[in-house]
DNA sequence: GTAGGGTTAG
């Protein structure tokens, strides 16, 4: 019995050694057998809690009411925090404060946490007065908290929407005083991100009052910069860290490569790269997924992919990463296949797996496709994610289906800019440009969002397409002259193209040739070639094709179109043999065509080859997984790839064609 | 006491 009772005290002196649920529980055994039970509650709650087994501590927390020693308080804080109960873990606290039990500092760390995860900035505030006051400023481990906590804090007011903060409702009751609303005012006279960098210089006070540091102080600060895009200063605080004597470890470096990727810092992602590599941190998810994001937005996606292969252990966030890099990189049909092969793998998707694959599906206009990744979607009751209907808005508006795109949009809980440009691009797209106008002007008056660059472009393309001449300079010039947005090859060609649609082709090449020389790619003179086709004007069309010919050879052919149509048929052979010697193999296309066959056609240098021809998408992906191609040309299709040239093959692929008959 | 991935672009 003694050599037990010593055993058993050994332990709990020394609670560390007990590291799994199953050997904590035989001690709780062992304990209930032999020795009366409430001499050891407080201590085997906070061996549950060290484990954060939340249901095991809140049954030993409850039989130590009425009055639960200090232990046992900062056991059950710690485990509701941990267990992300954050709302009760302050509960708690204050309910030990009115208790009159004294805290020590172990319980300062999660009630901040909890603070910060709730977003809870008056309590926060008065938690760090409390902290000063009981003098344990100068702890690291507090300090720590508090870096993490005002970081947050930063960001959310840098992350904020243009319209309205969402202060959470219970911060209201805990605290009762309400200053977000002003505090909200004063901020949007300010631009939002200097007000982001500037929360984050008294984070950075708080880091230098800070007596002490630790790795974690300099990685909290880290990724403070790095998630207000505060790119030089987190770089610097790694040199920092190295004249502190401090290494930099894998948190740092996953911190750290968000940014990187956001400032296509190849070199640096590479130097992290090797870093990593020295220090055995190559295998770590989330350095990984970090570095496959920094490879995949200097469209480096074959590296994210070595990278990803290379992986051991692919969690959910890996498959993700490399899904979104292939998506983002226009690998559609690469990411389609890894999305299949994720599921093989037994990963259960997760909202952001469908927000990454979905716009892959209407890229590729691949309908029967999108539609069972909506009732993916919906069995796993993600429909409301906001990422998620979003990228539907897009795949069924892409898809032709722009009523579905319509409901799906109008059932959302709460819009952002970007389901609104989704929308106004899907009206846009369909020729529907009084909707798309008057959803924008919905968007900005009503909802006061500010559009960005993307808002612009889809209600350019409204205008463009509806020859909306009037319109379309309206809202060019409020972008450039009202919001400051300085105009892109997007926002150029959709103006070309309007004022040659309209017929207005010297104003058109007045426009263009007006433009930042950087700027006039193929795609600002393309469409006001294809006008001058169109209008048959052979000077003009010459005269663009010029500037073109350098950039894309898709110019000869409509040069050639060109003319035709005014029947100078040797110049336009010309034309088009110039064209076809410059080809380039296009990237492949989904096909459903004939009695809801889908057809997976890719172009090499000869012409289109027919990869799978197929009845149901079931049976690709079985052809897919089986890894057999080439799998031959039924005579109809074989017809129909004989009587349309490479180029309207191409344009078969668009949405009527693929849209449901 | 500290970390990750996502939606819009004629």
């Amino acid at each position: 019995m003694e050599s037990i009772q010593r055993i058993i005290n050994t332990l709990l002196r020394n609670p560390t050694l007990i590291k799994s649920k199953s050997e904590a529980k035989q001690i709780h055994a062992q304990i209930l057998k032999s020795f009366p039970i409430y001499i050891y509650t407080p201590t085997l709650l906070s061996i549950y809690s060290k484990l954060n087994l939340l249901p095991e501590s809140l049954i030993l927390f409850n039989t130590t009411l009425p009055s639960p020693p200090l232990l046992a308080w900062k056991s059950i804080i710690k485990c509701y925090s941990s267990n992300a109960s954050f709302l009760q873990s302050l509960n708690s606290f204050l309910k030990m404060r009115a208790l009159g039990i004294h805290h020590d500092r172990n319980v300062f760390p999660s009630v901040l946490k909890s603070c910060t995860h709730l977003m809870f900035f008056k309590f926060g505030e008065s938690v760090h007065a409390c902290v000063i006051r009981v003098g344990l400023e100068s702890d690291v481990f507090i300090g720590n908290a508090l870096l993490s906590m005002y970081s947050k804090f930063a960001l959310q007011v840098f992350d904020e929407s243009p319209k309205r903060r969402t202060v959470d409702q219970n911060e209201t009751i805990l605290v009762s005083s309400d200053t977000a609303g002003q505090n909200h005012k004063k901020c949007e006279k300010i631009d939002e991100i200097m007000c982001g960098k500037h929360k984050m210089q008294s984070v950075r006070k708080v880091f230098e009052t800070m007596p002490e540091r630790d790795v974690v102080s300099y990685n909290t600060l880290i990724l403070g910069y790095a998630q207000s895009n505060m790119y030089n200063e987190a770089l610097m605080m790694i040199k920092e860290m190295g004249k502190a004597n401090l290494k930099p470890d894998a948190f740092t470096l996953s911190n750290v490569l968000p940014v990187v990727a956001e400032y296509m810092d190849v070199w640096k992602g590479k130097e992290i790269h090797g870093y990593g590599v020295r220090h055995g941190f190559h295998t770590n998810e989330y350095i990984v997924s970090g570095l496959t994001d920094v490879y995949a937005n200097c469209n480096m996606v074959e590296d994210s992919y070595r990278l990803f292969s290379l992986l051991p252990k692919k969690d959910c966030v890996s498959w993700c990463s490399i899904i979104a890099a292939c998506v983002q990189n226009g690998l559609f049909d690469e990411g389609l296949r890894l999305f299949r092969e994720m599921l093989s793998a037994n990963i259960k998707p997760v909202p952001i797996s469908f927000s990454s694959i979905i716009p892959a599906c209407g890229h590729l206009t691949a309908l029967p496709l999108g539609q069972q990744l909506h009732g993916y979607i919906i069995r796993s009751h993600f429909e409301d994610n906001m990422y998620i209907a979003s990228s539907l808005v897009h795949m069924y508006a892409r898809c032709g289906n722009i009523k579905l795109a319509m409901r799906i949009f109008d059932t959302m809980k709460q819009h952002d800019l970007v389901s609104w440009t989704a929308m106004i691009m899907g009206c846009a797209l369909h020729g529907h440009a009084y909707d798309a106008i008057s959803l924008f002007e919905q968007m900005e008056m009503e909802e006061g969002f500010r559009p960005n660059s993307v808002a612009f472009v889809a209600v350019l393309t409204a205008c463009s397409h509806a020859g909306m001449v009037n319109e379309g300079l309206k809202f060019f010039n409020k972008m450039v002259k009202e919001y400051k947005i300085t105009p892109d090859i997007e926002h150029y060609a959709c103006i070309a193209d309007l004022l040659g649609r309209a017929g207005k082709l010297e104003e058109a090449f007045g426009f263009i040739c007006s433009m930042p020389e950087n700027k006039t790619a193929s795609s600002v003179w393309l469409p006001l070639l294809a006008a001058c086709r169109v209008h048959k004007n052979v000077e003009l069309a010459e005269k663009v094709a010029m500037h073109i010919c350098e950039f894309d050879t898709g110019a000869n052919l409509l040069l050639s179109n060109t003319y035709s149509s005014v029947g100078r048929y040797k110049d336009a052979a010309d034309s088009r043999r110039r064209s076809s010697s410059r080809k380039k193999p296009a990237g492949p296309a989904w096909i459903k065509a004939l009695g809801g066959m889908h057809i997976y056609v890719k172009e090499n240098i000869k012409g289109p080859v027919v990869y799978s021809l197929i009845n149901n998408m079931e049976e690709f992906w079985e052809s897919s997984k089986m890894g057999y191609q080439d799998r031959g040309i039924i005579p109809l299709l074989y017809v129909i790839l004989l009587i349309n040239p490479i180029h309207s093959f191409r344009n078969l692929s668009s949405s009527n064609m693929v849209s449901e008959h």
